[in-house]
DNA sequence: CTAAACAGGACCATTTTGGTCTTGATTATG
DNA sequence: CATAATCAAGACCAAAATGGTCCTGTTTAG
């Protein structure tokens, strides 16, 4: 149904929890804490994340994940692509693995590019800073009277999540 | 990874060969024929097209299925729509089943919005005449008569099918 | 009446996705 | 140096979605 995957929502938690604090080395096992998601989940996410160099990492003792560059600048693009590979709405679209078996002439092709550019650029306009505008989501619970008291529900589908 | 459904494809082939012969009432196993699939498959995609209104269904003997309106007035977005149901990004998307658990009070609902509003405007600005049509691809070519030859390759997954 | 055709599902195999686990490498600290 | 904490990499399995087929009706032209 053209959905994103579940992992991209978790994806732009972990980042937020990271943005919150920039600066500051997190281990896994904090971010699912403050997520609210399982810490191998965690992991998974932030080694995509990682690997697309969206995140720094730090090994050993006192390790653990810390935002690369600032969240106005971290766009959904980068995330979705990070977490999910290349987007291509289907086999016809450049560049993309698996592609259709007449992708070098199929008539068609220039139309899914035009299709999948807008998508592109309709994730390029939002930011991670956009998604987590209101800072104190992440904030230290001892301040309940506002904000949403369950921030592991913040994100698309987690309703049903772990 | 954010694509569309082969049903999709299909979808595209099927009306692709109705409007090669506007008005012509065609049967599941003549389209079938025409585009390369099998028939059930034909059918399963015509219902769904049917329910959405871009098919004109007769029943019994002689029946068949035939194009409502013209390719020029049918965007992807119906196609799509049609097949895969409403698009939604994910359940934070206004009027999507299987909704955000707060989607309600999700904050990030509006951005999502914003996403999913630019993606279904990218699929509103190709028409079945842009995609069945491969004259503007060619414009500057002398006009050969373009039949669809070979329909089944001429969508985008198709190398597997069947 | 009969044959051709759609209607509306049910059904199952395959693929994709989500989530967990295991083993190994790295590093701060005492 | 020993230890504990942490990430790296990938295997693995369960659940869900998808693709494709089939079955039992109903409709209709001839």
């Amino acid at each position: 149904m053209l959905r994103l995957n579940r992992l991209t929502d978790y994806a732009i938690l972990v980042l937020g929890a990271l943005a919150h604090r920039h600066g500051d080395v997190m281990p896994t096992a904090q971010l699912a804490a403050l997520t609210g998601l399982n810490q191998p989940t965690v992991a998974k996410v932030a080694k995509r994340l990682q690997s697309a160099g969206l995140l720094e990492t730090r090994r050993g003792a006192t390790g653990g994940y810390q935002l690369l560059g600032r969240p106005e600048d971290i766009s959904l693009v980068h995330i979705v692509e990070a977490v999910e590979g290349p987007i291509a709405v289907n086999g016809c679209v450049d560049g993309t693995q698996d592609p259709c078996a007449v992708s070098n002439c199929c008539f068609m092709s220039n139309h899914w590019n035009k299709v999948n550019g807008a998508l592109r650029s309709a994730l390029q306009a939002v930011s991670l800073a956009d998604l987590i505008d209101p800072a104190d989501l992440f904030a230290p619970r001892d301040t309940e009277t506002h904000s949403l008291s369950s921030p592991q529900l913040a994100s698309g589908q987690l309703a049903s999540a772990n």
